[in-house]
DNA sequence: CATCGTTCGATTGTTGGACAATTGGGCAAG
DNA sequence: CTTGCCCAATTGTCCAACAATCGAACGATG
């Protein structure tokens, strides 16, 4: 006869998981506020340190949040602590920049399609601010790759789909920090750059969806035509930059 | 004037920060065995028990990896790491099946076109392996949700571009176990599902990509209707199941 | 000579107790 | 109404130990 595996766990991962476990189900809901340190130690029949090492793993992970001085309390993952980490991770793979384009083209086409249909008057202004910001940083030459990712961010929030929003920010969050590089190479980038977005704000602002999805579509393709013109290797990996951790995006 | 708030942050999330760091520009490399965790503590100047809080952030994340008694290495986290996390995030966020599946008609067929273009000849024979077994559970009866789950994995894998393989795991987690309401409702699904499977993996042993890319939209078109004439509402939240946490998924 | 038991050093897992730092709130003085 | 101060609660950090585990080396046993 055989023995399965038996899986032995420390006892710090143990506090984890069942912490997780009461999230998951739903015994603990975001806002609750968990007991103090000392009294989780008493509850679980551990030392605090061990209680806190276990705490750390699901504070890194976004369900526990906590104050220096105040009660930890429970929230949600969001998209903001899961793309970049993804992003990262796919960075760490050395996945190339075709890779990305391939899923890119897949996403921010449909992205632009449920922002036409679904935008609200408020969604378009934010919108709008942003163009109108990438313009005026195109025009003095300033940076703008910041802004850059910020409107295909804020065209995935608008469409209302938030697996396509986790999904496309993952990819875009290295999609179009590589996109820098090329900036040196096609000093008009920047123009033809942000006439698509305002083409594709205008679409949207009509709710067009086929013409924002075209519109769209036609920008990502210009982007790998301008990657491909600068010579640069499509298939060489793309690198990790810090645009990443600065991000915005108040979800939840 | 105004001042910046100034981030003080804890000496536990100082050091998984700075290990973070050395891993990211590759000064520590995967394999690399880090020091004692008192060579540690001593090197950075700060107690022990603090060291391992913040070694507890980046061992969650996959970036350290332990055995008990044995010293930390570095690795790389993988997608069997993030797929499944991205799922419960998007689990507890209550998305829809709806949302799911505008994403998943995007990703699959891609997937399936990229398999049919690169896949090698083991790849197929573990296709067909996963399709007999498939068909097999379905003449007996037998949950076949699982071989589902893996046949589009082997799909993506078989594509070559990791970037796509992650963001369909992700929502193939949540979007397969889906279906498994569906299978009470209708007996018959089983069987037209693995015909459609057969059907794939046909057209990708041909290496015909248009073919493959059509009979994956099909199938997920035939999802979309099984779950609407089983009476199911697309927009009430997917359940979060089991199904992730046992996923094989060789990667690296 | 192959297998098993033992020991040893290194390393992690866990504990107990302690003190500093920070927070929020209440209260009195200016 | 603001400021300064004290207080209780809670987290952040430290220290010094002990237990458990692992890899490897060394013999003992059959």
């Amino acid at each position: 006869m055989t023995f399965t595996k038996l899986d032995i766990m420390p006892a710090y991962k143990m506090v984890s998981r069942t912490i997780e476990q009461h999230i998951l189900e739903g015994r603990l809901r975001p806002g609750d506020r968990l007991p103090s340190e000392p009294d989780l130690a008493a509850q679980f029949g551990i030392n605090r340190a061990t209680v806190r090492e276990g705490i750390r793993q699901l504070e890194q992970e976004g369900y526990l949040q906590r104050a220096a001085g105040r009660r930890l309390f429970v929230s949600l993952p969001g998209y903001n602590d899961l793309a970049p980490r993804a992003s990262r991770a796919l960075a760490l793979q050395k996945v190339s920049f075709r890779e990305l384009w391939n899923v890119a083209i897949l996403l921010e086409p449909s992205a632009a399609r449920g922002a036409a249909m679904m935008a609200s008057d408020s969604d378009i202004t934010a919108l709008e601010e942003n163009v109108v910001a990438t313009e005026i940083a195109v025009d003095a030459n300033q940076p703008y790759i910041k802004l850059d990712i910020d409107f295909h961010a804020l065209v995935a929030r608008m469409s209302g789909n938030r697996v396509l929003e986790l999904s496309r920010e993952a990819v875009g969050l290295l999609f179009f920090p590589a996109m820098e590089a090329l900036v040196p190479h096609l000093p008009q980038a920047g123009r033809r750059n942000v006439i698509g977005h305002r083409k594709i704000l205008e679409a949207i602002r009509r709710h067009d969806a086929d013409e924002a999805e075209l519109w769209m579509r036609k920008q990502m393709i210009d982007f790998r035509r301008g990657y491909e013109l600068a010579g640069l290797d499509m298939d060489a990996p793309v690198a990790w930059t810090e645009h990443a951790r600065s991000g915005e995006a108040p979800a939840q």
